[in-house]
DNA sequence: CGAATACTTGATAGTCCTCAACTCAAGTGG
DNA sequence: CCACTTGAGTTGAGGACTATCAAGTATTCG
C-alpha cells in the first residue's frame, strides 16, 4: 500500500527551494496518490468543492476534469483566477480559510490531502513538499501573467492568449480544443461579459484565425494569427 | 558576523509546510540581513534592479523605499504586478530567468541574497525558508486579490482598494497616505490611464471621500465610504 | 415535443481611453 | 531674481471599446 516515495535527503527544505524545473524530476501522480496520503472525491457539474470561507481543511489536486476557482464581490460579480486541469493543485492557503470558491466545471476527479498532515508528509516525503512548493509557484506565476491580460490587453487579445494557453494545457497542442466550460466562465475569467466572448470567437471565426464547428469545440486554424494578437 | 539562527529542526521541509502564521514567530529582518547571506544595495528613482529575461541570479527584500516589478507587452503597455514595501521579497522565480522587471519608485535600498545559495541557506536556516515560502505565499494572495480587481472592479473600485491597500501596508493606517509613485505607476497597476486615475482622484475629493492637499499626499477622510466602494 | 439553458446577434448606452490644452511645481541658467 | 524649461498632474471634448438590454437561434434534457 504505502507507494510513496522513500527517498529521504538530509535537507529536504534544500530540495524545495532548490533552483528551478531543471533539477527536478516529473513525479508521476500515483507517487503522492498513496491510500494514506489523500482520498479520491468525485463531483458533478457545477458541484462546490469548497466556498470562500470555509475552513481550509484540505489541499486538492485534480485527477481529471476541471475545476474553477472563483471570486465574488458583494453584488456578484465573480473573478475566476484559474482553472484547475488534471495534475493541477487548488485550495493552497496560508491562512485558516479558503479566500475562493471551487467547484467542478464538468464532472471531475479530485484527491483530496488533509492540511493538518502535511507536516508529516513533507517530514518523509520531499517530493511532496516540492511538488506543494511548486505548484504554489505555477500557481503565482499564472496570476501574475493573468494580471497583465486583465489589465491591459483587448477582448480580442484576451481570447486569443486563452485559447492558446488551453490549447497548450489541455489538447496535445494539436491545433484544436475542447472547451470544458461555458461562455460565461470564459467571460468571468478574462473579465469580460459573455455576449463579448462570443462577438470575439465570431470575430476570429470570420478572420478565419479559428473554426467553430460547435460551441464548444474550436479548431485553431491560424495559430500564428493568434500569437500575433497575443501581443 | 554570523547571526543567523541556528535553531534547526529535524524538519526544515514541514516547519515551511507548516499551518498559517498562527504558527510564525515573526523573524526580525536582522536575522536574514547577515553579511554572509546577502548584500545590500542602493537605487535612486527609476534605476532599474533586474529587466525581463535577465538571469535570474538574486533575490530581493526591500529594506527602505518601494520597488516596482512590472510585466510589458510588445508595444509597451505596462502592467505593474505590485509595489514592494519594506519587508516585502521580490524576484521569486522558478525558472532561469525573470519574468518580470524591478525598478525602484524612489529611493530604495534592497539585500540581494543569492539564488544559488539559497540551497545552503535553506538546509540551514529554516526560518529563511519559511520566509520565503511565506513571502511567495503573501505574493500569490496579493495576485489573486488584484486579479479581482482587474477584471471586475469599476475605476472609482480600484482607487478605493488601492487606497484603502496602500494606507493598510505602508502608513500607520492614520487616516493619511504619502503616495510614493507616480500617477503613471497608479495606472499601470490598475489597469486604467493616467487621466482616469486623476479623474477618479478629483471626484472622489468632490464627494468630500478624501482630501487631496498635495498631488503625492492623500488624507482619507471617509474611510466608510471607501470600504463602500471596495465592493 | 416543450421547456429550459446556452449561445449568438443586434441596437444602444456608458465607462474609460485618446488627444489636446492647460496648470502647477521644480529645477536651470542667464 | 526671473524667464525659461521640463516633467507631472489636471481638465475638457470627442471617440472607441465593451457593457447592457433585448431578441432570436441552437442545444440539451426531461
Amino acid at each position: 500500500m504505502h507507494t510513496m516515495a522513500t527517498a529521504h535527503t538530509a535537507t529536504p527544505a534544500a530540495a524545495i527551494i532548490a533552483r528551478g524545473p531543471q533539477t527536478a524530476r516529473p513525479v508521476p501522480a500515483a507517487d503522492i496518490a498513496a491510500p494514506t496520503a489523500g482520498s479520491v472525491r468525485s463531483y458533478t457539474k457545477d458541484e462546490e468543492i469548497f466556498s470562500e470561507g470555509d475552513r481550509a481543511a484540505y489541499l486538492y489536486k485534480v485527477v481529471s476534469g476541471v475545476v474553477r476557482t472563483s471570486k465574488l464581490l458583494s453584488d456578484g460579480r465573480r473573478q475566476i483566477d484559474a482553472f484547475h486541469l488534471a495534475g493541477d493543485i487548488f485550495g493552497i492557503e496560508t491562512g485558516d480559510e479558503y479566500r475562493f470558491s471551487a467547484e467542478a466545471v464538468g464532472d471531475a476527479v479530485v484527491i483530496a490531502y488533509r492540511r493538518c498532515s502535511l507536516e508529516t508528509l513533507a517530514a518523509t516525503d520531499t517530493q511532496f513538499a516540492q511538488q506543494f512548493v511548486r505548484g504554489m509557484m505555477r500557481s503565482l506565476e499564472r496570476a501574475q501573467e493573468h494580471m497583465l491580460l486583465l489589465g491591459r490587453k483587448t477582448a480580442l487579445e484576451k481570447i486569443a492568449t486563452f485559447l492558446i494557453d488551453l490549447a497548450e494545457r489541455a489538447s496535445g497542442d494539436d491545433g484544436a480544443v475542447d472547451l470544458p466550460m461555458s461562455r460565461a466562465d470564459i467571460a468571468d475569467h478574462l473579465g469580460l461579459t459573455i455576449e463579448t466572448v462570443s462577438r470575439s470567437l465570431t470575430q476570429l471565426e470570420r478572420d478565419a484565425v479559428i473554426k467553430l464547428p460547435s460551441t464548444r469545440h474550436i479548431v485553431l486554424s491560424d495559430k500564428a494569427a493568434l500569437r500575433r494578437l497575443n501581443a
